[in-house]
DNA sequence: TGTAATTCCTCTAGTCACTAGAGCTTCAAG
DNA sequence: CTTGAAGCTCTAGTGACTAGAGGAATTACA
């Protein structure tokens, strides 16, 4: 039997987040000692690790749920398994699309400050017209 | 003069983030009609413009701030606003980096999927064994 | 000038995924 | 048997909005 604090230890999730997944449902409310603290066994750690994993990745609340459910029907087809991870895979391309989108931008604006004060700043002008850009942002 | 309609529609800026921007005190409350509905100049069209621009940028709330006050100093030296940019870019090219590790591992997951139910599928697998991992993420 | 459609107003509350703090109780070690 | 860490519940705050209720003002057109 694992205490709040063990499981924190060995998932790298913090306390209060446990107790946050357990009241959005996304872990069962475990036992609790004489004295009404949690205890938890080797079963709860391995789904605080999968939550802890698939949020790494970026998942969301929503598909960690449904994720969850899947794993606990090992017998169904994993399509849908298949289509949340495909997704999220998009997702973050989109992100990092638009991430060196805006890398590119900064690093022009960034770069080329020459001015000494803030009236001829390049930050600051380039912040002011849109029409300075050289690719559209956003 | 323009109603806060216009300028939404100008500068792309929702109507409601308008009116919250006013709350947060990032542009100034404007003059209102008599039926007490804002009425903004070209001043303000100008600065909302540039919120919009800086937040698309990624840069925060207390960045577009500082940097507001810096262009109403244009004596000033604008060390401070390069310095603004630069840690901008900084973040980004870090969220790059994280988004492309997750990237990777997700197109391992995603991609070997052989099984046909959830039960060997690799997905599930995957999130279940964090020791399946090449990379460490997060 | 009338009226209908659109836009505007304020206010509260919700989003996401936590995080922080107050004030109290229980547990484990020495 | 005491002390200090760890646990408990509850409320509220984060960032940057977004949604909705319920009502008032403005605008377009007949």
């Amino acid at each position: 039997m694992f205490s709040i604090g063990d499981l924190s230890r060995r998932t790298g999730v913090k306390v209060p987040t446990i107790r946050y997944y357990e009241q959005m449902g996304l872990v069962a409310a475990p036992e609790r000692s004489e004295g009404n603290q949690r205890r938890y066994s080797r079963q709860e750690l391995d789904r605080l690790a999968f939550i802890r994993h698939a949020r790494d990745l970026g998942f969301g609340v929503e598909d960690i749920r449904a994720l969850i459910d899947l794993s606990g029907h090992p017998e169904q087809p994993c399509g849908h398994a298949d289509r949340i991870a495909e997704e999220q895979l998009l997702s973050v391309r989109e992100k990092i699309a638009r991430l060196k989108r805006l890398e590119a931008e900064l690093e022009r604006i960034a770069s080329c400050c020459g001015g000494k004060t803030v009236g001829d700043c390049y930050v600051i002008r380039a912040l002011s017209d849109h029409a300075l850009c050289t690719d559209e942002h956003g």
